[in-house]
DNA sequence: CAGAATCCAATACGATACTG
DNA sequence: CAGTATCGTATTGGATTCTG
């Protein structure tokens, strides 16, 4: 890394066990993140709306998965005083970026789950949380 | 669903609680998915091969995964006979096209970690598994 | 409203040892 | 070689209740 004569190293590489990209690829790669990351791409959103809009989340994986992509710079989160409280959670530019690749899992997602799942294959035995 | 006169129904939204989507989304949102995946872009891989590139998987993860992936038809399995066993796992068409998408969070990762950590961020206290 | 706190179940994950 | 079996830990995730 010292040998890179610009003073960035994009060298990173994520089959590497331990690299940092890891941990960056595990926020990501998890059950929330993608969900909220698009949620948000149309604007600014409340807690209240995201946890709507994210069927079936908790507020404690939602808040969870906000802090984390607060964190790591990829949401920002602005507190506006008022009784009661109001929260809203935005992209940031990293944030905006990451969305692309991110909305073209979910994307993909929704658009090949015909083909994973049949058309004549038993729905019920594929895609079960592995046991 | 019924009602969609083509029979298929792309309508599909990862946002629905019960949507099988979510099921599907898991499958690809997990730590070793994206690797898998990726590194079959290249060719065919044995389990062995897998686990040198995939570095810090465990025999057992692996499998884990590459049974998934088989049961979702995004990998096949083949088993050559020979002593000592012979097996080579490859991407099926389905699983070079979501390739695509894993490729791009794989490259986004790489590429903006360091925008992530900092550069002037403590590396040690940001990403960490959640706490 | 936006969450924090608590409790608990299910799962993911790793280390290791073992087998056809 | 390519796994499986077993064990133990860590993390995830949901339900619920509570508070500023």
């Amino acid at each position: 890394m010292e040998s890179c004569p610009t003073g960035r190293h994009d060298h990173h590489n994520v089959y590497e066990a331990g690299c940092p990209c890891r941990s960056l690829l595990d926020l990501l790669a998890n059950k929330w993140t993608a969900l909220a990351i698009g949620a948000l791409e149309d604007g600014p959103m409340r807690f209240g709306a995201l946890k709507q809009l994210l069927g079936g989340v908790s507020p404690k994986m939602l808040a969870q998965t906000l802090r984390r992509l607060e964190a790591s710079d990829l949401v920002s989160r602005t507190v506006y005083p008022a009784v009661p409280a109001h929260v809203e959670y935005a992209l940031t530019d990293l944030g905006r970026s990451v969305a692309e690749p991110l909305r073209g899992l979910r994307v993909w997602v929704e658009h090949h789950l015909d083909d994973v799942l049949g058309p004549d294959r038993p729905r019920d035995e594929v895609l079960q949380p592995q046991k």
